[in-house]
DNA sequence: GCCATAAATGCAACAATGTTGCATTAGAAA
DNA sequence: TTTCTAATGCAACATTGTTGCATTTATGGC
């Protein structure tokens, strides 16, 4: 059974405790391992990591309620990624956190972080509330690079941007 | 029926048949439709447009099938909303559009194009290819914004930003 | 430590969205 | 018109996510 690199289970226990909701095996196993990967997991990754390493099994439905908590407490986020599936990162207790930019694969639906600073906030119009800004980068990692063919995208003179 | 005020029926014709495919009475419905909204559409919404418009009805799987091959040959951009599910957008013959803001309600999950320029593309590291950038701007919407509450997210200092 | 209670879980069934295989239809080139 | 095959329609399936409800369990009070 792997033990996890991040904080100890005592330090996410007394996180969950802080909450006021319960203290319970799933909730610490899957914070844990939100935690432990640099990320965004979906419910089938996380599921599938908790068979590889031998943890004890958590059913279906309880790891989406642990993680739709998560992701509502805050302790976690939440978005779906370009295949359509949501996916969960462990949130951490420094604002940059949500300020940096995502290269998003267009091919294979994977998200890279990259180590480079959100650009600041617009002025929203109207009576919109800001909660986050966001800023995606889509285009193919090197991984789908090498074996795609290049769309004909240039019959209309159409924007090659996606 | 509900006739669209977009381009005429002849100019979408002439555009598909410059890709070389066949020119097919689903493959002019789903192209006229998303050219005469401003809003990316999800499967369900076109489905129901072409119903309250009592537009000849158009099989479930050929829907799917048309608007993923809008999107596959750059007619239409294809982009998961909040709530995970597709939405397909017309997509126009000049490059701007590809490159404004969009907002995200995170209550509802409605996406609202903003008219501000996105912001210039960061260098990429390593063997990455760009092929788009795109800025979310997160938060809730006016509709929404009147009757939620707000989240209690503050018993750990977490960020506020989603 | 034991009990009571409500929160959390597990199970089954369902719902929404998206995909595949295959027989039939129809666009368009000759 | 005829022919060929791309496109469609149908049925069945796959994946992801949700709901209802009985059972279990974390936790506060004794």
């Amino acid at each position: 059974m792997k033990s996890y690199s991040g904080a100890s289970t005592l330090a996410i226990e007394s996180i969950i405790r802080a909450t006021g909701a319960r203290v319970t095996p799933s909730r610490v196993q899957i914070l844990s391992l939100l935690q432990s990967e640099q990320v965004p997991l979906s419910h089938g990754d996380v599921e599938g990591l908790i068979r590889k390493d031998d943890l004890p099994k958590i059913d279906r439905v309880t790891l989406y309620r642990v993680l739709d908590w998560l992701a509502d407490i805050g302790l976690a986020h939440k978005a779906a990624n370009l295949r359509g599936v949501f996916c969960f990162t462990a949130a951490k207790p420094n604002i940059e956190h949500a300020r940096h930019v995502h290269f998003r694969c267009t091919s294979c639906g994977g998200v890279f972080c990259l180590d480079m600073p959100a650009p600041p906030s617009p002025k929203l119009p109207k009576e919109f509330r800001l909660t986050g800004v966001e800023m995606d980068i889509r285009g193919e990692c090197p991984d789908c690079l090498y074996r795609h063919p290049r769309k004909a995208r240039d019959f209309l003179g159409l924007s090659t941007s996606q």
